[in-house]
DNA sequence: CTGTTAGCGCATTCAA
DNA sequence: TTGAATGCGCTAACAG
């Protein structure tokens, strides 16, 4: 019979808090099966009759049950989830990035964990606990996230870096950001620019990174010196601060390179609230083409990456190392486009649809 | 000794993938001693001499050792992870619960996974598949979650529902919308419009809905005969096929208000560049006080929620029910509040008012 | 302070 | 087509 071996009727028989308390045993009671056979019904592995079939499943449903996921875990091996780590959700950028791994994993049966690092006071401690959890971690490359957390949980659980150089055995997936940068750079130095500056922080992130040596290569193509550049952090109160030294002259630029589009978004309209002429005055460019840069007079100019595309990239690979693949040594890099509008400087056709776009690599 | 008992050298006896294959029994080998003393230095649970513990914590770190968290969760009966049922992710509004929700769930040492509905083919499948791994779960009330579906979960799970009614004993937590709805729209009543209409859809979501019946309420109010609501969903393509309506004529109307503000900006940029005057010909209101509403001109009045500490409550609540918590019966509501700026007709001051300081990336 | 032991609920051989 | 038996790795009494 179906009856659980020897189950003591001991104080600690409580069921999961808030479960019905079926298992898969009381199921097999009162479908009058064995519990193999319930297993069997519900995995729709091996063949049962029709009838039983039939029976297991009403039992199943008068008693409301739900399997424990943890028991299947413990006996599958597997905890068919896939954990991400990214440092925060503001923005579109992390938004579109989850949900492109959120469906992609949702796709190869993964459920996912997410793990938000800022705010964080222990993040080895987070992501170690993370680890307990999951088959297999995708982590953002970020100052936020040190390389020691990622390069200890290697050897662990298969690791995906999303941005960032491959590392130790830990491959990565990015977009592309250095030719881009330098597509982009170049064209505000074919306006006939020669101030420009570059606003944001190369060390704050890998692809910031990327995108300042991009900028100094366009420069560097035409025998000219960057200027250092203006290291902020992502918030939208530096872009005002930035503003307020480009108007008082501390700033000696006729062009602005920002690291993403809120920085630019944010300078702009400053610049234009004291009157300042954009582009004429002063040329402003983006990174990530979001929302309000399609609204805003003139449009901004900006870089557009395949950030979901990206998501489900790495929840690919995460998937292909989690089924024992070995990790790919190079860089997988996606395509991105610079999208021209007329903050750098082109007559800005009608800003909202259409834009002018091209491709990149 | 700390053996584990008779382990069979039979086939199944692989590590799960990409583990390092450790267990808390060859830490205990290791260290000399038995598991229960490695779980209790893990857990930091009991007492152990500290010359003990130097020799599990070197075991565990000699072998890479990472707990299996399905084996953990079958013992203490928890899951110690909360679901989280959001639509999708774009905009701002569902990111920032989301990270409202995740930062309260990290400091209740709950980890969150998440479930994205939008795209999958059979959400109360997935919802399912879900409530297998969590010990409760969160649910945004839209359309696109069916009540059916998180009534089937109550009784199964805690279930908390954000944004709609409490109904058959599955509470809710939401922001105001009615009130500042009516605020709203008796704002730009005040103004002396007198043909306003209602542009999203009030069946799409509850929230929607209670912000519909604010906009009647304040006609009401009045004594005025408010008119159908222009019925449209949330994409952005949807606010320029509206402003063609609005040019054409064909929807008469002297101000619009909107369900959010990713249709009031498209609707005011088209109707901009149609060049009409805004707010002179007609005035826009939105919902939700998203970034660009801040660096367009004229700036958007809207309606800013506190979404953030909707997550927050969100999961303080779900993780109360967890623990035994009963449900409560009324509806908790966080306070919403009205940001006046140009585009109802206002006279516009600087538009990029101190934004509230935000991580970008 | 430490070790033994008995499950937690499910998947999965192996027989029947 | 079905059932019995076993083990997944860990926690938590209970002894000592």
């Amino acid at each position: 019979m179906a009856t659980p071996p020897e189950r003591g009727a001991g104080p600690s028989t409580a069921p999961i808090a808030g479960a019905s308390g079926a298992t898969i045993y009381s199921v097999a009671e009162l479908a009058g099966v064995s519990i193999a056979t319930v297993s069997r019904v519900l995995q729709g592995a091996g063949t049962v009759s029709s009838k039983t079939t039939e029976k297991v499943l009403a039992a199943v449903d008068e008693l409301n049950y739900v399997p424990l996921g943890a028991a299947r875990s413990l006996a599958v091996r597997q905890h068919e989830a896939h954990g991400l780590v990214l440092p925060e959700l503001s923005g579109p950028y992390y938004s579109e990035l989850l949900m492109g791994f959120e469906s992609r994993a949702a796709d190869l049966g993964q459920s996912v964990t997410l793990m938000l690092t800022d705010g964080k006071a222990d993040i080895a401690r987070a992501v170690r606990q993370l680890a307990t959890r999951v088959d297999g971690i995708a982590v953002f490359g970020s100052a936020a996230m040190p390389p020691a957390v990622a390069r200890a949980l290697h050897g662990q659980k298969p690791v995906v870096m999303i941005t960032g150089e491959p590392q130790d055995g830990i491959e990565s997936v990015g977009a592309e950001n250095a030719h881009s940068a330098e597509e982009l750079t170049e064209h505000v130095l074919a306006h006939g620019r020669m101030r420009l500056v570059f606003v944001g922080d190369p060390d704050g992130a890998p692809d910031i990174h990327e995108r300042h040596e991009g900028f100094v290569a366009a420069h560097r193509a035409r025998g000219l010196q960057p200027a250092e550049p203006v290291r902020v952090p992502f918030r939208e109160g530096e872009g005002e601060a930035v503003a307020e030294r480009l108007l008082a002259g501390e700033i000696d630029a006729d062009a602005v390179v920002c690291a993403n589009d809120e920085l630019a978004l944010s300078i702009m309209s400053r610049l234009q609230d004291a009157g300042r002429d954009v582009p004429g005055e002063f040329a402003i460019v983006g990174w990530d083409d979001v929302m309000a840069s399609r609204y805003v007079r003139p449009g901004m100019t900006t870089v557009r990456q395949p950030v979901r595309e990206l998501g489900i990239l790495a929840a690919d690979r995460l998937h292909q190392r989690v089924q024992g693949g070995e990790p790919l040594a190079e860089r997988q890099v996606l395509p991105t486009q610079v999208i021209i509008r007329g903050s750098c400087g082109c007559a800005s056709s009608r800003s909202t649809p259409s834009p002018t776009e091209r491709r990149t690599r």
